[in-house]
RNA sequence: GCCUAGGUGGUGGAAUGGUAGACACUCGGGACUUAAAAUCCCGUGCCGGCAACGGCGUGCGGGUUCAAGUCCCGCCCUAGGUACCA
């Protein structure tokens, strides 16, 4: 009786220790290795510590560097805290503690249980959003997008509770009966305007759609960004307003259904609705206007099934035909998308078909079905019918197809210059501040006009000024010089934000009043001839400022002069592999990509895209099979896990529970055949935990393996290198027990075959690799052995199975030698057994034979 | 509504159009042990059968094919995302 014991407690701080102080893992700049950065998304370090969900990702990646490392490479894997946000803040109004020092004691928290999992980050290369020398490059691209025009100011809906006197995120609203209300205290909130920055995203919508071409990214994930960019190609028409100067300009994608426009829509908030509203209407609309703003586009869009509008009184002429047409007012179109206004066409629009319907308005079809509509008994369409088709009801267009009619309404339109063309986004405009406290200060000033005057260009955008009403006064933006960054968060007595809205920081007087140098920017406390009176921005950036460029500073993380040397740079260029959620595939890598593509526009960086490879991992969902939350009570916490199994079995577990990507539930109970198989191969090398080795290891290398065992070993090596190489982990690791289960049995194998199965484990299950690598007498790490190499030669057996098949289903199989010819596989189907059976009073019609594989004999 | 992903044993899952259920968990039986833990062996999709074996079986209904979990069409369900985008 064997009598061993797998002491993970022991060695597992052992060898998390040794390759701290060995820097085993750290990266060399302008090595001659070939170089591969391996970037995750980086945490938030929140309060609560590590969820399982964390270590999912991590530990992918770690071991994929493992593994990158093993293979020769120069592997750069950092990681760093996105640490400005919102739950800290709330934290702070709540106890009065400051985020930095909550933020700290968070990140240590979390730095520690990285540690625990054996996640080995080069830690030397660790970036914070929160530490002043890294926001001071935030701050430096923003005046960087500044400078360039790329950034404005603009009242913009926000919600806003009046009651807790605060904006508030989406997420903080909840949909009720009663109308939106706030998540905290459940008051009402409505949709106010509010001074904002917002990042003029827009102008690099089509290199955001472009750049998607060449990037390794899940179709799912290019596809989720294309829709959200939603480039679409039609044209503005221009419609006169029925006894006015005024004009309507609308977007539409479908020209060719100019004709069968009967009516014209303006979102609610489109400035011309109170122009236009005839004096009766103007109670009736005005309340309209009202009940929308209580709308998010969501509600508008999704909850608000049944139509309403209203007439506001006003009739548009349409361009094509001088048609009389008349104007309403609907929240099914919003002011934020085209230009606030559509050309309704009932007949070819599922949306305005509805509306028509229900208000009783003109539905003409202009665009032939061809019988294909759905149409009541009296030939009236049931629905829109929103294919393309030869065109009637439309004078001179008549019989034309969509296409090219399209084109004919645009150039008649340009004649009168009437209508052009134009391609409409769905993306907008980058809504870039926030009325908080715990985010990056806006390096900016606001001065009056004529001081405004005064100042030295370079502070300045160029080609544009940005200006705002500030209390009561029309201030100018202007922006500190690169010498003033980072411009650091006041310390302030509240965390809370002002009752209108404001940010903390517009209490902070001190701070807030300066005097700023005409010609060197530079700003002082006191006032001198060469300065102007300003006010500082109060707002700060939103988490997304951070998070967007992190991975460009790794690269060099201490520098003081640059965001990053150009030299590393060209070194290290951009991850080769960026591993993180799916929840991200919108939002943050777009943003990251639009500030990437502005860092290249200005010569910080040599590629056009920032990540090349692109890999989501999946959810770990409760045991219950619900997402994992503190309310539903069934969140698992890593750290019970690794005090009970240890963290190799964690890892690998981790792995071993389904394909990365896919979402699937955590099942405590599964984790015992990983702990068993870990168990197991201790066992295969130590016989008892005093040092002693076990005998059946043939320390020589003298003992030759059979020749069946010889090819699993190989068919593993290879198996295993590809699933890794794909990060397939659960697939290699079920291939690594077949392994084990196999050498387990033997009487006796070399050192060599035991020491290439540690290789082939140690980058998910690197302590246990270790310490089983050093007792058989290694005194390197095991993460400096070379990856083992497949003899091809060896994956080849003499003979091959052939299965046996009558009209498709499995009778059975036989070997047979590699070198065989069709009619000898085919007549041992026919002596076989089973097949035999199969056969009885039937004639074969057909013989399949699929070479090494399979014959089918089809009989009738 | 729309977009995306998915639906395979009691459970997690595996399967270049070629033996469905690898590898594990669970459960049952056995060995070792005074006993337990650990370990080892056998069984474990469903139905019938002592067994050999046969039938059925990858959400549902069709189709293509010698052969379909895999490809095509229609539907149902689940999860995630969402902006009635004109």
């Amino acid at each position: 009786m064997q009598n061993s014991e797998y002491n993970f407690s022991k060695i597992e701080p052992k060898w998390q220790a040794y390759w701290s102080e060995n820097n085993t893992f750290q990266a060399i700049n302008f090595d001659k290795r070939p170089k591969f950065y391996i970037l995750d998304m980086f945490p938030y370090p929140s309060g609560a510590g590590l969820h399982i969900g964390h270590p999912e990702g991590y530990t992918a990646s770690d071991a994929y560097k493992r593994f990158k490392k093993a293979q020769g490479y120069n592997v750069l894997h950092p990681m760093g805290w996105d640490a400005f946000g919102l739950p800290t803040e709330q934290y702070a109004i709540k106890t009065g503690k400051h985020p930095k020092i909550t933020t700290t004691e968070n990140v240590s928290r979390f730095k520690e249980q990285l540690k625990q999992i054996g996640l080995c980050y080069d830690w030397e290369r660790e970036v914070n959003t929160t530490d002043p020398q890294y926001f001071k490059w935030t701050q430096w691209i923003f005046t960087q997008l500044f400078k360039k025009g790329l950034a404005y100011v603009e009242e913009k809906p926000v919600w806003f509770c009046p009651e807790l006197g605060t904006v508030l995120a989406n997420e903080e609203v909840l949909n009720t009966p009663e109308g939106p209300r706030s998540e905290r205290g459940n008051f009402p909130v409505e949709r106010r305007p509010i001074r904002q920055w917002v990042l003029k995203i827009t102008d690099y919508a089509d290199r955001l759609l472009d750049g998607l071409k060449a990037v390794d990214w899940p179709d799912s994930t290019k596809r989720l960004q294309a829709n959200w960019i939603g480039r679409s190609e039609g044209a503005k028409v221009c419609f006169d307003v029925d006894s006015s100067d005024d004009t309507i300009d609308v977007f539409t994608t479908r020209p060719d259904t100019l004709y069968g426009a009967t009516y014209l829509v303006l979102a609610p908030e489109h400035p011309l609705v109170h122009t236009l509203t005839t004096p009766e209407l103007k109670d009736a609309v005005s309340a309209y206007i009202e009940k929308t703003k209580t709308k998010s586009d969501l509600e508008r869009a999704e909850l608000n099934k049944d139509k309403t509008g209203l007439h506001i009184g006003a009739f548009a002429i349409n361009p094509i035909n001088k048609k009389k047409i008349p104007i309403w007012i609907s929240d099914y179109v919003l002011v934020s998308y085209g230009t606030g206004a559509i050309m309704a066409v009932p007949a070819h629009d599922e949306r305005d078909f509805e509306f028509a319907q229900k208000f009783n308005i003109d539905i003409i079809q202009v665009i032939d079905d061809c019988g294909t509509a759905k149409k009541d008994a009296g030939g009236n369409l049931t629905q829109a019918f929103t294919a393309s088709g030869p065109l009637k009801n439309s004078d001179s267009l008549n019989g034309m197809d969509s296409e090219s009619a399209k084109k004919a309404v645009i150039e008649n339109l340009e004649k009168a210059n009437k209508g052009l063309v134009e391609v409409n986004y769905k993306l907008r405009d980058w809504l870039f501040s926030r009325q908080r406290y715990w985010g990056e200060p806006f390096p900016i000033i606001w001065v009056n006009e004529s001081d405004y005057a005064q100042v030295n260009a370079q502070f300045k955008p160029k080609g544009t000024t940005i200006k705002s009403k500030i209390g009561d006064e029309l201030l100018y933006a202007i922006c500190l010089p690169d010498e003033s960054l980072p411009l650091e968060l006041p310390e302030i007595e509240s965390y809370k934000p002002s009752a209108d809205g404001q940010s903390p920081l517009s209490h902070a007087s001190k701070w807030l009043e300066v005097h700023f140098n005409r010609e060197t920017g530079e700003t002082t406390s006191q006032a001198s001839n060469f300065t102007v009176r300003g006010l500082r921005e109060t707002n700060t950036m939103p988490q997304w400022a951070g998070s967007c460029w992190y991975y460009l500073r790794y690269i060099d993380p201490q520098n003081s002069t640059a965001l990053i040397d150009k030299e590393l740079e060209a070194y290290w260029k951009t991850p080769d592999l960026y591993i993180g959620g799916a929840e991200h595939a919108v939002l943050h890598l777009l943003y990251a990509r639009f500030w990437h593509q502005v860092l290249y526009d200005i010569g910080v960086v040599t590629e056009a895209e920032p990540f090349k490879k692109l890999f989501h991992q999946g959810i770990i969902l409760g045991e219950d099979g619900e997402k994992m939350s503190k309310s539903r009570g069934n969140v698992v916490n890593p750290e019970t896990i690794i005090e009970a199994y240890g963290a190799d079995t964690l890892r690998l577990y981790l792995m071993f529970l389904g394909p990365l990507e896919a979402m699937k539930p955590w099942n405590t109970k599964g984790i015992e055949g990983v702990a068993r198989f870990l168990r197991k191969l201790w066992r295969l090398v130590i016989i008892d935990n005093d040092y002693t080795l076990n005998p059946k290891i043939d320390l020589t290398n003298s003992v030759k393996l059979d020749s069946e065992t010889d090819r699993l070993v190989h068919q593993s090596i290879d198996k295993v290198s590809h699933d890794y190489e794909n990060l397939g982990f659960n697939t290699a690791i079920s291939q690594l027990m077949i392994l084990l289960n196999q050498l387990s049995k033997l009487e006796s194998l070399p050192k060599e075959v035991v020491e290439q199965f540690l290789v082939l484990i140690a980058p998910l299950a690197p302590h246990i690799a270790e310490e089983l690598f050093f007792r058989l007498g290694n005194e390197q790490s095991i993460s400096e052995r070379e990856w083992p190499k497949v003899d091809a030669q060896k994956l080849e057996s003499e003979t091959v199975k052939i299965i046996f098949q009558v009209n498709g289903k499995y009778r059975g199989d036989t070997m047979l030698p590699k070198e065989h010819t069709k009619e000898t596989a085919i007549e041992s189907a026919k002596k076989h057994e089973r097949v035999i059976a199969q056969l009885d009073g039937k004639a074969i019609v057909k013989a399949i034979y699929v070479p090494n594989k399979i014959v089918n004999l089809v009989v009738r």
